[in-house]
RNA sequence: GGAGGGAUGGCCGAGUGGACGAAGGCGGUUGUCUUGAAAACAACUGUGGGUUAACUCCCACCGGGGGUUCGAAUCCCUCUCCCUCCGCCA
């Protein structure tokens, strides 16, 4: 949500913002007109709020009971009024209130123009690609080969882009969890473990209704979400509260199943792993003042890189033009890991810096030093890389001619001895 | 699942329908005193919104929503959360 005052000041800048989106920016106009009805109104009732306090006091110390219901009776008629004037305001407010929700923020100066996934720019590409002196396999022959990804019994227990892990890459994966906490909770973050389900305020505090209530999985019965990333309850945990300022930055890193619907991806990347409709994802979070937010966003992504360069994946950093950034950060990078099997880049991190967007939502602040307001603090995300993708990465690059998988070296801590993953 | 009790400012805690945006305490800030600190004393100290060039003034907020009333922290309804006891089960 961006600020009000904003449409008033500087409404251009917004309408920038979106034209750099490839949106149409006539909503502005919409907020600025709504905007205005908005105070009118406020002026209006709030003067007869303001009689009818005085008026009432006045009635408090009245004796003479002739006076005193006359003056009663005066109020109804004032009271009428305030009544159809709050219900006209709530009305204004709510609809003004919908609008803004569903404006984007406003671009970095430094995110590239462009609407399509061609304008984005690969701003480094880090890492060996491997060579192989034998065609090597994607992920979904090796892990069956293997023994270890099962895809029928996911469809059979759920359904299509469902799968189960078993003994190796089960571990595999757990040990990728491990070994990302350690390593971010190394870089100064906070491990946090937060529920998976949340309410709806949660989620439309993080930005993520009403614009993807398609892609949320609800229970309709208790009305909780299934989370979509870890990002939403990380948001969520300091809603409504003022923020010591000592004790920013605050850097949390948690690990959590993410479960999304996938209505807009239908059809794409159906095999192996790729894009499930519940994945695992190691997420790392922060709450920053606005002045320290952008020198944060370049430690998250040398963080989420630090990921791959530890376990020796190549991958490619990708500034994210305006038409693809998502609508509730200002900037955003993507980390695409090389898999050798399918030969592609997949994207396995997204990192954002989301300004005060959600904390505008969320009502998160925080107060300077010797200062009379509070202000809302800047949020940044990024995930300290999606496991399915990573797990593609290892196993695919880290092929052997016979078809088994070498584990990297700092994974071995937490496989139990396991140093190659061959048939069971 | 059953029976009760509760939710008030950064924290603790009072609050008979008009004095209450709210006593008192703690904490915090500033000042006096002191070489400095502590102690003591004094003043200030919630959030959001509107208005004004500004001083100002006004409105709303006592867990959320609704209602009664000229007037609600206070009465009524409802929801949520917390606590205690009993039962049941991971």
């Amino acid at each position: 949500m961006l600020d009000i005052k904003l449409f008033r000041e500087d409404a251009e800048r917004v309408r920038a913002g979106m034209r750099k989106r490839d949106m149409d920016p006539a909503p502005v106009d919409e907020v600025i007109a709504l905007d205005v009805k908005r105070r009118e109104l406020l002026q209006e009732v709030e003067e007869l709020k303001a009689e009818r306090n005085t008026v009432s006091k006045e009635i408090g110390k009245m004796k003479d009971q002739a006076k005193r219901q006359a003056k009663i009776d005066a109020m109804g008629t004032v009271n009428a009024k305030i009544g159809k004037l709050d219900d006209e305001l709530k009305e204004v407010d709510e609809k003004l209130r919908s609008i803004l929700a569903v404006i984007p923020n406003i671009p970095d100066e430094n995110v590239p123009k462009g609407f399509k996934e061609e304008d984005n720019v690969v701003t480094k590409q880090v890492g060996e690609i491997p060579e192989f002196d034998f065609e090597p396999k994607p992920h979904w022959e090796l892990g069956p080969a293997l023994g270890v990804i099962d895809f029928e019994q996911g469809v059979k227990v759920t359904g299509s882009r469902f799968y189960v892990l078993s003994g190796p890459a089960a571990r595999l994966q757990r040990a990728l969890i491990a070994f990302m906490l350690d390593l971010h909770i190394g870089q100064g973050y906070l491990e946090k473990y937060t529920p998976f389900m949340v309410k709806e305020d949660t989620v439309f505090a993080a930005g993520q209704l009403p614009k993807f209530a398609d892609n949320l999985y609800k229970d309709h019965e208790e009305d909780l979400y299934m989370i979509p990333t870890a990002e939403v309850p990380l948001t969520g945990i300091h809603m409504d509260e003022i923020l010591d300022e000592e004790s920013l930055p605050r850097q949390y890193t948690a690990y959590s199943p993410c479960f999304r619907r996938e209505k807009m991806s239908a059809g794409r990347d159906v095999r192996g792993i790729k894009r499930g409709h519940q994945f695992d994802k190691v997420e790392m979070y922060m709450y920053t003042k606005p002045d320290d937010s952008d020198a944060a966003f370049e430690k998250m992504v040398a963080d989420a890189e630090a990921t791959c360069i530890e376990l020796g994946i190549p991958y490619r950093l990708i500034l994210k033009c305006a038409g693809d950034t998502s609508e509730a950060a200002r900037i955003s990078y993507d980390i695409e890991v090389w898999a050798a099997g399918c030969q592609e880049w997949l994207e396995a991190s997204s990192i954002s810096n989301v300004g005060d967007y959600q904390s505008r939502r969320a009502n998160i602040r925080y107060r300077g030093q010797g200062e009379k307001k509070t202000k809302f603090l800047h949020t940044l995300n990024g995930s300290g890389l999606g496991l399915p993708r990573t797990m593609i990465a290892v196993m695919e690059n880290n092929q052997q001619a016979d078809g088994s998988i070498l584990i990297p070296e700092v994974l071995r801590p937490w496989m139990g001895g396991i140093e190659v993953i061959v048939p069971s």
